[in-house]
DNA sequence: ATATCCTACAACCAAATGGTTGTAGATCAA
DNA sequence: TTGATCTACAACCATTTGGTTGTAGGATAT
C-alpha cells in the first residue's frame, strides 16, 4: 500500500487521532469556526486538561495547529496536514474501490 | 459531520482498526490474496495469538470476515464493511476538501 | 488411533490512553 | 496592583491495548 510521503508512524497518529468521537468533533468545530482551547473545553463534559490532551493528539497528527493570541491559544485547522490526510484517505478509498469493483465484476460473472 | 449510517462507536472502531501498521498490512494482504489466520501469522514477527487479536479488531471494525475451511479460518475482505468505510473516508475527504478549498479561495483573494 | 496442525481464549504483563486534580506562569481586565 | 482567565504540564488513576505463554478443542494427515 503506497502512501504519499507519510511514514507508518504518521499514519498511525492520523487514524488514532480520528478514532475518538470527541476529537472528530473538535476537528469539525474547528473547521467551522474559530476556537480557543478553553472555548472548545466549554463545549465538552470533561476537564480543560482532557480537552487539552485531545488537542495535543490532533496537533501530533498534524490536523490542527495552535496560535497564541494574548492569553488564548487559537486552534486552527492545519491546512497542509489536512491535505495530506485527505490524500491518504483518498488513496485508501481508491485501493478499496479498486478491490471492491473487482469483487463486483466477479460476482456479476457468476 | 453527517456520516452515512455509522454510529460514533463504529467510526471509532474503524479508525482505531486502521491506527496500527500491522492491521493496515493485514488488510492490504487480505485484499491481494487469500490467507488463513495462521498464514497471516507466519508473515509477522509476533505470536499467533497477537495476529489473532489484530484480526479480531479488524472483524469488529467490519473490515474483514472469517470463513471456516476445514481446520483453517480464511480471512477475507468484508465487502460491505469496506464499502461503508470507503463512504466514510469519502465524506471526511469531501468535507476536508470543501474547507481546504475555501481556505485556498480566501488566500487567493489576499 | 495417533500425531500434527489450526484455532480460540484465558491469564498475565508492560505500555499507552483518556480522564482527573493540582500547581504555576502568562495575559487581560479592573 | 490585584483578581480573573487562560494555558501547560505533572502526577495520579482506571481502563484499554498489544503483546506473551499456556491450555484445550477441532480438523486433517498418517
Amino acid at each position: 500500500m503506497v502512501v504519499d510521503q507519510l511514514s507508518d508512524a504518521e499514519i498511525d497518529r492520523l487514524f488514532h487521532a480520528l478514532a475518538d468521537a470527541t476529537r472528530r468533533d473538535i476537528v469539525a468545530k474547528v473547521m467551522a469556526g474559530e476556537y480557543s482551547v478553553s472555548g472548545l473545553a466549554a463545549l465538552y463534559a470533561m476537564s480543560f486538561a482532557a480537552v487539552q490532551k485531545h488537542v495535543a493528539v490532533l496537533e501530533r497528527a498534524s490536523l490542527v495547529t495552535k496560535q497564541k493570541r494574548g492569553r488564548e491559544q487559537i486552534v486552527r485547522v492545519h491546512y497542509e496536514g489536512l491535505q495530506r490526510a485527505r490524500r491518504l484517505l483518498d488513496e485508501y478509498e481508491a485501493i478499496w474501490r479498486q478491490r471492491a469493483d473487482r469483487i463486483a465484476d466477479i460476482l456479476a460473472e457468476g
